[in-house]
RNA sequence: GCCGAGGUGGCGGAAUGGUAGACGCGGUGGACUUAAAAUCCAUUGUCCUAAAAGACGUGCGAGUUCGAGUCUCGCCCUCGGCACCA
């Protein structure tokens, strides 16, 4: 895509001001960072991205404006520690081998080193000594490490699970190569097949993950979403009686949240997975059940997402007893009933469950309407009522709230021993197995003899062998590699295979803040001491698409951790802050649309200072931005008067007696931009130092300062933007006297007192109208404010005949004069 | 369906309940120039008007208030996330 002209004539060259202070930099080591110094330590991290090979304008984004929060920060006088790194596992690294036989090391590599120099061309403060990289067995080692210390603890386990497997290419795909529904290689439908998993036992953390009492600012939003992934609810265990039926069981169990409706129950519903369903089959209806669990079995992506799908299911032959009442209910199984939620069995009470309700139309079952919207509520059920109301078919609880009858119910069941109160979450736990090649091989080996055994701690890191060979069949070539199965069981000696599947990334990704105060430590994962100077994050940035994964795993892997006994404090990241997308001319960017801006074209053409004030500028940081093309015209012509009016020589002004009013401006600039970039409100500040850059311009014609207090101006405009245009604040800073370097300045600060101003526009309001504004002198009384808007020349004719009701004065601010 | 964010000029976007449209883009007119670009100056919500003055104006409809883009209630639309969770 051609990029937009630069139309502004620069009085610099950008090209080779970027060059000169990017190398000076480098070469002074000028952001390495200390462990300790004089000043306290700050950790502010952004999202680490993956080596795609090239960084989009999106990548720019994320790292732009946090890099320019980071620099702040370390104007403000903290020792900053402003880390990056590469989440460098990962699909299109392997996909990358399969199509073009590139080796997925050297792919990642590769795009690694070129993305390094793009980050570098962005001017940013990475300490490139403390990259973290997590395809370099000295990183995943520590995954390893992790896992071990999670299976020691009970907090890795293994599992039959169902995965999406695709039956053209014979074998698992993750997640994410599952594009509605169908495979990403070769689009045939994608399928469940029940496999043996690794899982991390995440659910152990629900309850704590819920509770944010630790983290200092977390956007609401993000901390909601959490809240519903976790999905925390109330109800009840409910057991239904069997033991007619003279099976394993007496009874089986179902979890509800509205045990009020439980005189409305006329059917029961079994997940097709449930452990009962063989043996409450009667003959009859065997073939049958085993026809729809086999459906069910492979039924597809497509149709699993599909909401309007209808509700299936068919009878086992068998009757439970519903014993609050003695009724004899019939049990299905239908694939609505996920085996994973619950107790994998549902009461059906379809007068109150619009799920219930479809399922009983559809198999002609008995509808018992147990809640009325009031005493006299006799209508028949069009769609299930799931409000609230009055109990009614419910034998002793008639005519109380449905509400009431939720404790009373659930009471009454607990002292017969038929229920009890509990809790549920929506959370499963996290499934970390990939049938993949590029990731962390999970360090366990499987023994004939003494079954599952864990890679001593001794034997790490499991080398992912990278003579691997790539075939288009879509297995894992780990599968076909001898060398690396085949091995010695470390308890027995005897031969012993060793697992094949690979870690999920996010595992990589989990626990990175821990390795950048030590990324090279090789005793252990971290060194507690450079840990504990550093850990937790104190600011974290990123993209909100990250909210439940990322975040919630790093959450659990930091809580875990702690238990274990690694470390104290219960969260990764103390401060959390989620900028939107940025979208180019109203759409979204893609390769197919062509619309892709691509950021190194715009920093040749314009320099990279330019393009960082125009990605902070765009919009608010949080809500995402449009990057239209015209609009970085306008950033280049204004740094351009920056750096005219900089130049001035300030030996031009001959005012004697300061100005008081570029005084106050100039100290109201570093007020407004502090607390703007504070909060990362860029784009304001910026509005502000334009402002503030056409305010100097007409002093300067008018040459209305004296020669310190212009330098004053200018000092403090090109601190205050030194953190978001590094380089030719750098440049202009050496140009005006000072020493090297702006960097290592401190953000200037303001004098309140010299903020206050001598006069305010009063505004003149009739009945809420402005009719007029007056200049004021500050702090008026409110009876002199009153006399001067009374007498206001254009006030006067709104005020004939008329009187007047009240007057409202909000001091330095309006009179509102109410008349009739 | 549920949860969240949002809806303001031609465009991106500003506005602790107190002058709506800061700042920037784009447009128009002018200066400079042989000319153009760049730069600078002026102007730029809509209607009415020669102008002044006025009226209208923040998705729609009500309400609270001396005063509402901002608060309350009810709708509509857009974008993001989740989605048979019993």
């Amino acid at each position: 895509m051609a990029i937009a002209k630069r139309s502004v004539q620069f009085s610099f060259d950008p090209k080779t001001l970027d060059r000169k202070w990017q190398d000076r930099w480098s070469n002074d080591k000028l952001y390495h960072v200390a462990d300790t110094s004089e000043k306290q330590n700050w950790f502010e991290m952004t999202m680490y991205p993956y080596p795609s090979g090239d960084t989009h304008i999106g990548h720019w984004y994320a790292m732009a404006p946090s890099d320019a929060h980071a620099r702040f920060r370390r104007m403000q006088g903290y020792n900053v520690l402003h880390p990056m790194g590469f989440d460098s596992f990962g699909l299109p690294a392997e996909n990358a081998a399969i199509r073009r036989g590139i080796h997925p090391y050297k792919w990642t590599m590769d795009n690694i080193s070129n993305m390094k120099k793009q980050f570098y061309s962005m001017g940013t403060i990475y300490d490139w000594d403390r990259e973290v990289n997590t395809c370099q067995p000295d990183y995943y080692k520590w995954n390893q490490w992790f896992f071990l210390k999670l299976f020691e603890n009970g907090l890795a386990y293994r599992s039959n699970a169902p995965v999406n497997w695709c039956g053209q290419c014979q074998t698992v795909l993750a997640n994410e190569q599952v594009i509605n529904g169908k495979c990403d290689r070769c689009e045939s439908v994608v399928i469940h097949r029940d496999l043996e998993q690794w899982f991390f036992k995440i659910t152990n953390y629900a309850e704590e993950l819920l509770s944010f009492d630790k983290v200092i600012d977390w956007p609401e939003k993000i901390k909601t979403l959490q809240e519903n992934w976790i999905g925390k609810s109330f109800g009840v265990q409910v057991k239904f009686d069997l033991s007619h039926l003279q099976i394993s069981t007496p009874e089986i169990e179902t979890f509800t949240t509205r045990i009020d409706t439980l005189f409305g129950v006329t059917f029961i519903v079994l997940a097709p997975e449930h452990n009962l369903v063989s043996e409450l089959t009667t003959p009859d209806n065997k073939e049958k059940v085993e026809k729809y669990i086999n459906t069910t079995r492979e039924y597809s992506e497509i149709e699993r997402l599909s909401t309007e799908r209808d509700k299936t299911g068919v009878f086992t032959g068998s009757y439970a007893t519903n014993t609050i009442n003695g009724n004899k209910v019939p049990i299905f199984i239908a694939d609505y009933v996920l085996m994973q939620y619950g107790t994998g069995a549902v009461m059906g009470v379809p007068a109150h469950d619009q799920r219930d309700f479809e399922f009983a139309k559809k198999y002609d079952l008995d509808i018992i309407r147990v809640i009325a919207k009031n005493k006299n509520d006799t209508e028949s059920l069009e769609e299930a009522y799931t409000e609230s109301g009055i109990l009614t078919n419910s034998g002793k609880f008639d005519n109380i709230s449905n509400e009431e009858a939720k404790i009373k119910i659930a009471e009454h069941l607990e002292q017969l021993n038929l229920g009890i109160r509990t809790t549920t979450y929506r959370l499963r736990d996290w499934l970390i197995s990939r049938q993949r090649y590029w990731g962390t091989p999970i360090p366990i080996i499987y023994c004939g003899d003494c079954g599952i055994v864990p890679v001593p701690e001794k034997d790490l890191p499991v080398i992912l062998p990278p003579d691997a060979e790539f075939k288009p069949t879509g297995e894992s070539p780990l599968k076909y590699h001898p060398e690396f199965i085949n091995c010695k069981c470390p308890n027995c000696g005897n031969d012993a295979e060793r697992e094949t599947d690979t870690m999920d990334t996010f595992v990589d990704s989990s626990w990175y803040f821990l390795r950048y105060p030590n990324p090279k430590y090789d005793n252990a994962p971290f060194d507690l001491n450079k840990l504990k100077l550093w850990n937790p994050v104190d600011q974290y940035t990123g993209g909100a698409e990250h909210a439940v994964l990322h975040l919630m795993y790093s959450r659990f892997f930091v809580k875990a951790l702690r238990d274990i006994g690694l470390f104290k404090f219960d969260e990764p990241f103390l401060r959390l802050f989620n900028q939107g997308m940025i979208i180019a001319n109203h759409q979204k960017m893609s390769k197919s649309r062509g619309n892709v801006i691509a950021p190194d074209d715009y920093v040749l053409e314009f320099g990279a200072d330019v393009v960082r004030i125009y990605l902070m500028f765009l919009g608010p940081w949080d809500q995402g931005g449009d990057w239209i093309d015209s609009g970085i015209n306008g950033m280049a012509r204004w740094i351009n008067r920056v750096w005219n009016i900089s130049t001035i020589n300030s030996n031009k002004f001959t005012l004697t007696k300061e100005n008081q009013d570029l005084t106050r401006t100039t100290h109201k600039l570093i007020k407004n931009v502090t607390e703007d970039i504070d909060r990362f409100k860029f784009n304001t500040a910026l509005a502000f130092m334009m402002e503030f850059t056409n305010y100097l311009n007409q002093i300067s014609e008018n040459n209305n300062a004296t020669p310190e207090q212009w330098n004053f101006a200018i000092k403090s405009l090109l601190l205050l933007l030194a953190p978001i245009a590094p380089h030719i604040t750098e440049e202009l800073w050496e140009l005006t006297g000072n020493q090297y370097s702006i960097h290592n300045q401190s953000v200037p600060s303001f004098n309140p007192k010299l903020i206050e101003d001598e006069t305010t526009t009063l505004v003149i309001q009739v009945n809420g109208k402005v009719r007029d504004t007056i200049e004021v002198g500050i702090n008026t009384e409110k009876e002199k404010a009153e006399e001067i808007a009374l007498s206001s020349e254009k006030i006067q004719p709104y005020l004939v005949n008329q009187a007047i009701n009240r007057i409202i004065y909000v001091p330095d601010k309006l009179v509102n004069i109410v008349i009739k």
